[in-house]
This record gives C-alpha cells, structure tokens and sequence, in this order.
DNA sequence: TATTGTTATACTCTATAACTATA
DNA sequence: TATAGTTATAGAGTATAACAATA
C-alpha cells in the first residue's frame, strides 16, 4: 500500500492517491465527476423515499406547466416515451398523479397532479434544497451565484431545453 | 404536437419545451445534465479511436506517477479492480503499456506506459483539448478560469482525490 | 489468514423496436 | 398511414463475489 503514496517521506501521508494534474486541470473532467457524484447522491436521498430524481423531475413539470400529455411531458424532460411508461405507472401507484383520456384524442392521456402529488413535490422540493446546501457548501453566497450563471451558460449553450427564450 | 408549445401564439414557437424553472435553478441539476453530456461527447469521441475516457485516465495515470501497481491504479482513479483489468488488457493488446511481475513481490504487476502509449496519450490529450474547448466555447478566458477555480473548491470538498494537499 | 490480480455472475440502465388503439 | 401509449427484448455498464497465486 506505501506504493501508492505520492507523498514525500516528510509530508503527512494521504491516504488517497491524488489523480494526475492533467486530469484534475480539466473542466470537463472535473464536471463530469462532480455531476456523478451529485447524481449518485440525489439517487440515495430519493431512494429513501421510494423515489428517484426522475420521479421529482415529472412531478415539477407537471405543476410548472399547462396540462400535459405523456409525450410532450418525455419531450421537456429528453426523457425516452417508453421509461417514461414506468415512471407514470409509479407515480400513479402512489397516488401522486392521474391519467384520463384526452376526449379530443382518444388516443392520449391527460397527466395531471393531485393533492397529494403537490405535498410529495414539495418533500421532494426540501430534499433538492439541502443536497444543493451540501453541494455547495464550499462557495460563499456570491461564488454560488457566479457558478450557477456560468453554468446557464454552458447550458444555453449545450442544453438546448434550458434555453432562456425571450418571453413576451 | 401544439399541446407541447409553452409559448403564446404570437411568440416564436421553440421546438424544445423548456424545462420547468425548478430544474433550472437549481445548480446540481445542470451539473448533472451538463456532465452528463459532457461525458456522452467524450465517450463519442474517444470511441472513433477505439478507446474509452477510462484509458485516458490511466494512461494519464502512468505518465504523472511512479510505477504503479493495478491496485495503485484503480485506488487513484476510483475504478474497480475488477474493471481495471479489462482496461489494461485493451491497452496491453494495442502495445501502448506493459505489465511485469513485481520481483519484490509476486502477486503484484508493475504497469508502465510504452513509447507508442505515450503517443496515444498525447492524441487523446488533443482530443480532450478539442472537446474542452467546445464545452467552454461561450464562456471568455476569464470565465473560464472562474468556472474551474469554482469547481475546484467544490472538488476539494467532494472529491477526495481531488484535493491539492500541501506540496513540499 | 490476507492480498493481488483474475474471472464469473448478476443486476441496473438504457436503447430499440415490436405491438394496440386510435386518428 | 401515422401517432400515443405500452410492452418486450437485448445490450451496455456496473457491482458483487468467488477464485488462484503469492505473501
């Protein structure tokens, strides 16, 4: 185990081995690391509530918006049609959403919230809050500002579903 | 399909629904989707050379360091042993690292980078370049520089191997 | 008995594409 | 014929644990 010390005899002994600089100066590295481990950890929270990140994600665009189809709902999300079958059929399970048929187009279903739906949102809501505390922990109240508005950036750029369109 | 147009009838309509405010406040979430995509256009891109962002890392591992073990290897950069050595043989098939016994010690191999590894690696370093620079393309040099110092904080907190410890 | 590297197994995700019912 | 939702299947990726050689 002393092979993996890159620690010089006099200096305090890391236990973990520090990854190669040209790893560390990237920015693209460092994103996709840090997006894994906040995804990892968000997948944990919600799983002690029988949830996942997906489920959270359904249910705000579903109080965010007007009424919503199955597709138009995987469409926002870049969600696949078929995962999103799964998903529904759990929410639904729950009681937290129902589906009806579109008179006008008996082929789709009309996906809405119900009360308890809003309350479990907003759980899910307090959970999202405090993993973004400890995410961000290490960044003062300015340098969390400065890092989300380069992030919206990246991606108005790279994301196009999180383009700020200009609205009337 | 006009079920799915946020906009009002005398906007522009946008093909992609926007996601819901919450999701885009909320600055885990980007750092997931954006290091999701982040990790998709490496992936892509190494692949077109028949590799993995995972040899990059070790190759860039084995050039940074000492001589390492597999066991050094996969502590340093988080990856399972058992994954490690299927890494190592792809990249012990195209010649570019070797592995020896450890005269000290049996059990162990003692991997090392070959010349045409190091010019492997520094193709891929291009690669990661090019794909760096997409990613950052909106932001100015400045940006940059406060983007990835602002990761760094958070890496320093998050991930363990990340952090700078004190050199000598 | 513990550790290094290896292999095998199983499980989760995801992507694809059939299938139905409606249009 | 095309579309909305559903279901089934296969593939990649990952995690777990059994295994042989050596300490």
């Amino acid at each position: 185990m002393t092979i993996t010390n890159t620690e010089t005899a006099a200096t305090p002994v890391s236990k973990v081995p520090r990854l190669p600089e040209e790893l560390v100066n990237s920015t693209a590295f460092l994103l996709k690391r840090l997006g894994f481990v906040s995804k990892d950890r968000s997948i944990s929270a919600y799983d002690a509530m029988g949830l996942h990140p997906y489920h959270h994600a359904v249910l705000a665009v579903l109080e965010a918006g007007p009424p919503e189809t199955q597709a138009s709902i995987a469409d926002t999300l870049g969600y696949d049609r078929g995962q999103l079958v799964g998903l529904l059929d759990e929410l639904e399970e729950k009681g937290l959403l129902e589906r009806r048929r579109d008179p006008d187009d008996r082929r789709r279903h009309i996906v809405s919230l119900t009360p308890a739906g809003k309350k479990t949102l907003a759980k899910l809501r307090a959970t999202a809050d405090r993993l973004e505390e400890e995410l961000l922990a290490p960044l003062t109240s300015a340098e969390r500002a400065e890092l989300h508005g380069l992030l919206r950036k990246l991606a108005e750029q790279h994301l196009p579903q999180c383009s700020t369109l200009p609205r009337p």
